[in-house]
DNA sequence: ATGACGACTGTACACCTGTCAAGTATGGCG
DNA sequence: CGCCATACTTGACAGGTGTACAGTCGTCAT
């Protein structure tokens, strides 16, 4: 009694139900749990099918980081597009599961140089579309007194969100509630309610 | 010719050797070196010794964590007491190899509970220590428009360093720049030239 | 000199890692 | 019908992982 013979799965189903897998596997459990085996338990397939639909571990890492970083780039997109656009991206960058997942990648990119330098290169694409919004932002506004360059404010909106997800991981709290009231003011200069 | 029978190395010495190998391992090749076997070629040992010295890889990881602290912590003590506390702590948290460490225990504590308390612990101890600290300066220059709460601050100098290190490690830098000099003008109202 | 003890070695275990080669079933197409 | 590319399975590889435990050797106190 074979169970499932009738491949109604295509191709492509089962190739996104192990990216699925493992990006939930990151979420869920983080690096040390990125592995065949397991991505593939979870996926409901067998482990081997891991190698069929990528040629490498590393290849799939790579993969289910562009998948990330594109879901990210829409939601990124859209929030840029609202009326308070900098509010929106910090609230992206506190909360966003793609945002948490950074970490893990961060890990693995030790291991995966291609990751890596994928990170390199769209962490820097975020950053100069960021970049290009706070400098119309503050043309338009006008702002003289800006307490920081725009690349600077960028950068230091994606840094407080990650330290602090960092340290809510470990379990530490204290400080955040003012640097977020410190964030909250900041950009108040910019988009004022 | 069996070489070096003579054990002229007493247990603490081998101890150390093997605390430190592991220590620049972290430095060197990051988390995914850290194992028995590669720690000890690299102290010059046979493997089996780290598990006479260390119950498993969790007691090795937390006593070189507490290492780390404690030479952190000598230093942190001596730039806490200096002319310009605040600027000294900046520059310590960018530029010492104990900070830039963080990153891999960070990494390992997600295999390690154990290594997970100990940083939440002393990372807290650190914070209040900074926090002391803030509050003093405020209270002695009688800053009532400082720009965040004394944890906050505490908490962004640690959070801005650790993350351009992060950045760093990947290959980006733009930003960090701007964000340096922000620091800078925000110390300057707790410490002006 | 003998015995205890601390430092270290030899050998081994069970398990997990990524990866590969060869085989089998299936649905669609001629 | 027979062919064939696609989707998947079987079985296995060499190497790595942490950990255990029984020995052996050297030093020192008795």
């Amino acid at each position: 009694m074979v169970a499932n013979r009738g491949y109604a799965s295509t191709s492509a189903a089962t190739r996104l139900k192990l990216i699925e897998a493992a990006s939930d596997m990151l979420d869920e459990e983080g690096h040390p749990a990125f592995t065949v085996r397991r991505i593939a338990a979870r996926a409901g397939v067998k482990p081997q099918l891991v190698h069929y639909y990528f040629r490498s571990m590393e290849d799939l890492v790579v993969t289910v980081f562009q998948r990330s970083s594109a879901t990210y780039f829409r939601l990124h997109d859209e929030a840029l597009s609202g009326p308070r656009p900098l509010h929106a991206l910090w609230h992206l960058n506190c909360n966003l599961p793609e945002a948490r997942r950074v970490m893990e990648y961060v890990a693995l990119a030790k291991i995966y140089p291609r990751l890596r330098e994928a990170m390199r290169e769209t962490g820097e694409n975020f950053r100069a579309i960021q970049v290009d919004l706070i400098e119309r932002i503050s043309a338009e506004r006008g702002l003289v007194d800006a307490p920081m360059t725009a690349p600077a404010l960028s950068a230091l909106l994606s840094a407080l969100a990650r330290a602090m997800l960092i340290e809510g991981n470990v379990g530490m709290e204290e400080g955040h509630e003012g640097l977020r009231a410190f964030v909250e003011a900041t950009l108040k200069i910019y988009e004022p309610d």
